[in-house]
DNA sequence: AATGAATGAGCCTTCATTCAT
DNA sequence: CATGAATGAAGGCTCATTCAT
């Protein structure tokens, strides 16, 4: 359920015991907010998919809240960690960024209740959008703004692109899509693939330096 | 409060009461929950705020889910005809797709409150989400689909450009830019109207038909 | 089951039928407190006792623990006006001490509910305990003290007697006797109104001045 | 934190491993129920405050109840012995009274965590003040019903004071004096031994039979 | 004996909705 | 139409107690 599950670590008999405990926790927490939404979510459902009662739920997180944002930001390490392993060794900022959105949408279709959950779920709370400052989906998306950059200096992308806000327009896109797919009734009539490599292409020529500049 | 204040119908003075009372509910509710949120958001609160009952809400919308439906849909129609007057005159796809993006910030900027209901509460209920089908959703961002179609015809896009999720990476691009602004602190930072035209460019630009076909 | 049943006051019937609609809930918050303990008593034991939902409860207090806070200030306050009509016309101090052991007594055996409440659950919150200032009950106190000092102005009782801490001593004496009282299974055996006199003879000997001062 | 620290007796290895265990679970608790109260108080608290793990507490007492309850019987078991050495030799019962008040207060001032329990705490639990017939108080009142017996006897009381309800008096006369100077927030403003020769006094004049029955 | 992770019963409070006036 | 007092379902969370290790 995770993006990725295995650590290579080695945990004492208790500690991975613990850790499991926790890690059945998040899973059944996924699944339920997947299904019924945040609000709508009861802890003990969660407890009791997660074969736990309701209280060592409270022993591993501080709340229901807690719970959500944990998910939320153990996701987005794994996605960004998985992100950068992806473009290991690909140096041409418009390849990145193609990857980014193939890796992206790739995440979304493999995971996707966890895609559920942090894209419906993750916006249901005024507290989470208002307050909480999601750093690492600013971590997750400065790889982007990154390329962008990196691509201005090598003359590819026109200067007067501002990686932040294009940053955000790309994320903006990205997610969108991915939760109208989320949403979509009929999965297959929507090729995931290939609106990943049409949305890069839109930012890549959009973003591209003028071709002669005779 | 509203996008458009005044409409020019003539009502009966029942009639204009009536719809006097649902309007200062209306108003109250996007305030309320542009201010707490749904979930938080009490109907005691908006009731207080509109200067009625609380029993009186109930007299105009069925329940506090239907009255944020409603503000959904009542701002869409007025956000899409909006559009339609803005649109007005301009045949260039390409200056259309640019004034929509303009328009869309403009009317974020000027209705913010309406514009935090609509972004960040939305996406508050799961129902709405899943169950709903925002159909004026759809037909504000046909204009753009209709847009590259035009476009498509008149060799300005590229034929392999899918019209459908293209106007949802618009929409998602437009969409993230105006959660940007209205959660920023300071929204001066923030120009929204050259990222307006930022996002435009970028879309026209990565949509546009190679030049010289040679 | 109010220590004084009646207002002189006319209310409008809603005011009639809200102010009934608490005393309501206040006899039978008495009434579970008095049976089960503060701690132990349901607020929808209280509810059904009351023949109301759980919920009115919160339209006339703000929680429990006001509403134990509340029964309290009320019932002090009965029994402060009670006193103070009972000393009417009584000037000697002596006398009125007399009076207001036998005038507590009476109201103990009279409102044993009452009584309990007072005496044992409002010991049961540290809050109340440490937190609270009964000025209500210092307010009642303070009619002892003030028979004091007037003892000692008129020669009566020993100037050196402190009417701050021998209040206190005169309260722990009839609350101590009253809880036993209340706690004895066998009321009968326990003969109040002489207990009041026998305390009452006690503080007035054991605080009234030397007789020959030759 | 005992009102007497150390025992006489010789105990094994194993046996006072085990007692000087229970000795700091019960010290612990006496200082959180001073802290926070019965109710509030964690037995999680006590435990880290004792340095054991909670379900070492259940191999010492039965529950959290009983621990309160094994509280309250220790200390009234030290105070009772206590009082016992410091009446030893002195045969006026007057003079006995008061200094079984100037005792008590004593006790109170220097073991304050032990007297707010038994003087706040003990009276929290319906249960205790119910159902619990608090045999060792009851013990150590005796000794001043005894002194008023042997006063009587002598000739120095009056016949017609009743030693049961005035022993009573008498300890809530202490009692709520004592409470107050745990709850005063300036404790020097406050002279307990003072008050409690005033209190003596009161009692020993206030039940002296009649000096000159000419 | 000691541990402390796990349990799960229990309840106060909120607040959307209703309906008698 | 309008009111707003009353309703009552619903659930997150705590914490005393247990028991496998």
């Amino acid at each position: 359920m995770n993006l990725h599950s295995a650590s290579g670590l080695h945990l004492s008999k208790a500690e991975s015991r613990k850790s499991e405990k926790r890690g059945r926790i998040t899973e059944a927490a996924v699944a339920v907010f997947a299904e019924r939404g945040f609000h709508a979510a009861r802890v003990s459902d969660i407890a009791r998919r997660a074969g736990v009662a309701d209280g060592t739920i409270y022993l591993y997180f501080k709340n229901k809240e807690d719970l959500l944002l944990r998910i939320f930001e153990d996701q987005m390490d794994l996605l960004h960690s998985g992100l950068d392993e992806t473009l290991q060794g690909v140096s041409d900022p418009r390849e990145r960024i193609r990857r980014f959105a193939t890796y992206h949408f790739r995440m979304v279709r493999e995971h996707r209740n966890v895609a559920e959950v942090l894209q419906v779920e993750l916006r249901l709370s005024t507290k989470f959008i208002k307050d909480y400052r999601p750093q690492r989906l600013w971590d997750y998306l400065g790889v982007f703004a990154q390329c962008v950059r990196d691509g201005q200096e090598q003359g590819l992308i026109r200067p007067e692109v501002v990686p932040f806000s294009t940053m955000w327009a790309f994320f903006g896109a990205l997610d969108q899509i991915g939760m109208q797919w989320v949403l979509a009734r009929n999965k297959d009539k929507f090729n995931l693939d290939q609106a990943a490599l049409d949305v890069a292409e839109i930012f890549i020529r959009g973003m591209a330096a003028d071709l002669n500049p005779s």
